[in-house]
DNA sequence: CGGTTGTTCTAAAGATCTTTGGAATATCGG
DNA sequence: CCGATATTCCAAAGATCTTTAGAACAACCG
């Protein structure tokens, strides 16, 4: 440990920045923010291979991003300090920031994606238990049972179209997909409104919603 | 342009963790956090080939953290948005204050470092003209010449101790290196100490410097 | 227009990183 | 102590990224 205390600057930034080059890892870290958990467990949420995440998780370690405790045969990782989980906020939120420039971009072929009127995360919470509102995920079935918004269907892109019948004429649907530069929920809330609906967008998508779900009952 | 808005989450984040996975690149936006420059000056500055630098410049532009004007024959490149430059500073703070627990281990052998009683940045400012001061710069020659600070003398570690004589026996000694997990100048510190000399480190090294000064130079 | 300069594009070589298979280690339960 | 489980280590194959060389572009200068 402490071997490459003497390297250049830059290459100690590099580091940690190569810590978060890499899908894998910053699924790891998504997860350990979430709370601790064992190889096994990381391996299996994030879909690969135990080995592998077994190999990420030293890199991590390197970066001195994560910690772990052994407990008999299984060790727990967790992220090395709170300052981790803050950065985390930060790094993620700057990625949507510059990813939002190029969502304006495809915004362009929609239509200004501020006459769909979002619906915030609070503002969605408090209507969840409304009965004519329909929630609907307009992800992958993966990222679904991955983790959704209570109440919410899941309903694919591809889907979509073939699944319309199924929807109360007078329904209030809220759309969303992963994150706030998706398209795929701004292009479902324009398809259902040509046809006739009260649809919206939600903005953020599922990734704020889920960030803000977890600083709420972090702070509980 | 905006191909892969619909990849998933983590290659998204990961598109942002790659940019700042190389030394060259966090090198050019360091530069271009100072203002705006020419491919051939943050060429040369940087201290790689002209070619290279453009390709990293592309990869930066892919990434959406820098932007560029033509004028004539040059290309102007400047960060894309002051969020950038905001969260190179998050950045370059974590980095600091994850290595800082790799530098606390180094520490144990030299002691507290807290014992060494370091001079803040704020603190070596105001005696900067006092002519007992000698200020150290424990790096290599390259490095003080990229930048050091007013006044300092340059004295890569290796040199030490064939230099002690000329320092006044008097003198009060403030020695820096890189960064603030940066052990030459602790270990310079304990020699000058052991030796007699009134020696201090300088808190978070000639980064901190840097940075503190750059800071203050913007918002005038 | 033709030469010059600054920059980018393309392709390829070189370097590094990711992932996997097989063996090794460590702990638990019998 | 032996077998089973969870994880890590090691080495190699596969994938990706960095860097360079050579050609192409584009804007200026005479």
């Amino acid at each position: 440990m402490g071997e490459f205390v003497e390297e250049p600057i830059y290459a100690q930034l590099a580091r940690i920045g190569k810590a978060l080059s890499s899908p894998v890892r910053l699924r790891l870290l998504d997860l350990l923010d979430q709370g601790e958990r064992t190889v096994e467990q990381l391996a299996d949420e994030a879909g690969v291979t135990v080995k592998n995440t077994s190999a990420q998780l030293q890199q991590l370690r390197a970066a001195n991003l994560v910690a772990s405790r052994k407990d008999g045969t299984r060790v727990y990782y967790r992220l090395a300090t709170p300052e981790v989980s803050t950065f985390l906020g930060h790094f993620q939120d700057f990625a949507e920031d510059r990813l939002a420039d190029l969502r304006s971009a495809v915004a362009a072929h929609l239509g200004d994606p501020a006459e769909m009127e979002p619906v915030t995360v609070e503002q969605l919470r408090e209507r969840l238990d409304d009965p004519d509102l329909v929630v609907l995920d307009i992800r992958s079935p993966e990222e679904y049972a991955a983790g959704h918004v209570p109440g919410a269907v899941s309903l694919p892109s591809g889907e979509l179209r073939d699944k319309l019948a199924e929807l109360p004429r007078d329904a209030k649907i809220v759309a969303y997909c992963q994150g706030p530069y998706c398209v795929a929920s701004p292009k479902a809330v324009q398809l259902l409104r040509e046809l006739g609906y009260d649809a919206r967008p939600l903005a953020g998508g599922f990734t704020r919603w889920d960030r803000v779900g977890r600083r709420a009952s972090r702070s509980r």
